[in-house]
DNA sequence: AGCTATTGATAAAG
DNA sequence: TCTTTATCAATAGCT
């Protein structure tokens, strides 16, 4: 798909790791955009970096947030206080 | 992309749309773990058909059943009681 | 941050 | 459906 075919391993040098990971995750987040509009579907999608950020799609307005604010705090807390949570909430 | 070019808009036809949503999903998903191979980041995609069935992907082992029972939960319950879940869980 | 040669994804057709 | 194929789209390597 580009000059050269790529394996699809860790790219080991930093600089090129990020600009695949700039192009990719834009590539990710419109593919999500369109099938949720051409399937009239809702889709999520979360992407953490390793340094730390977070990137998200999401095709409803609601849910946006609401998995933002989940993975970022799976991120700080780790899944078994979430889980309590959750548990707690709707069970 | 295919043998015409397609607009971005719903698919009328249910056939042609179910065939689309089944392929792109595919597409999606193997977009998803392309990216965090490739640049070694987490990922999660999750894809809501409207039929109800859950589809998800993610690039970890543990937040992909976290993520699934979130969205699941969130279908049935709606964001306020989850969200009321998670900042008790950990704020 | 742009360019373009190439591979990749996929809409229609078989 | 499952496969094939013509075409458009995404992007790897350069600059």
């Amino acid at each position: 798909m580009g000059r050269r075919k790529l394996e699809i391993k860790r790219i080991k040098d930093k600089s090129s790791r990020l600009v695949a990971f700039s192009k990719r995750r834009t590539g990710l987040f419109k593919k999500a955009r369109q099938l949720s509009v051409l399937c009239d579907v809702d889709v999520s999608v979360v992407v953490f970096s390793d340094s730390g950020k977070l990137y998200d799609f999401c095709s409803g307005g609601a849910n946006k947030s609401m998995l933002a604010s989940i993975t970022f705090r799976y991120k700080q807390y780790g899944i078994s206080e979430i889980d309590e949570g959750i548990s707690r909430a709707s069970c």
